[in-house]
DNA sequence: TCACTATATCAGC
DNA sequence: GCTGATATAGTGA
């Protein structure tokens, strides 16, 4: 049975952008932002915070515009992170001293 | 209206 | 490479 959360129209079109993200590839918070014609990345933080569709919308596939892991269930740091650097592992993303080891991964709209 | 925010960028060190 | 300041806009209370 479908949940149907009560979301805005951000939310919305900010989780079927994250859902064109492929396996394999990230994208950032300003990337989306700017495919969405929105300037605050944050508004795109906020949104993936409160992703309701987690994994369907794969929110661990956003990262930072510096190419660190950004966050992930509302932590910047610690064992959530760690879920979110295992879960891009396993589809081929690794990340090398905090850094998207290979650029070339990052998706673009 | 206010005070948050899983950001980005820049200046200064 | 780090820290603090600032721009920015979406949201719940």
């Amino acid at each position: 049975m479908g949940m149907t959360p009560r979301i805005t129209e951000f939310q919305a079109r900010v989780y079927r952008a994250v859902a064109r993200i492929p396996r394999g590839r990230v994208s950032t918070y300003g990337m989306v932002a700017a495919h969405l014609g929105c300037r605050s990345c944050r508004a795109v933080g906020q949104a993936l915070r409160r992703n309701p569709f987690a994994p369907r919308v794969p929110c661990h596939r956003v990262i930072a515009a510096d190419l660190s892991l950004g966050g992930f269930q509302g932590q910047r740091r610690g064992r959530a992170l760690r879920r979110k650097q295992r879960l891009l592992a396993r589809e081929g993303v690794t990340f090398k001293n905090g850094r998207l080891g290979n650029p070339r991964q990052v998706y673009r709209f």
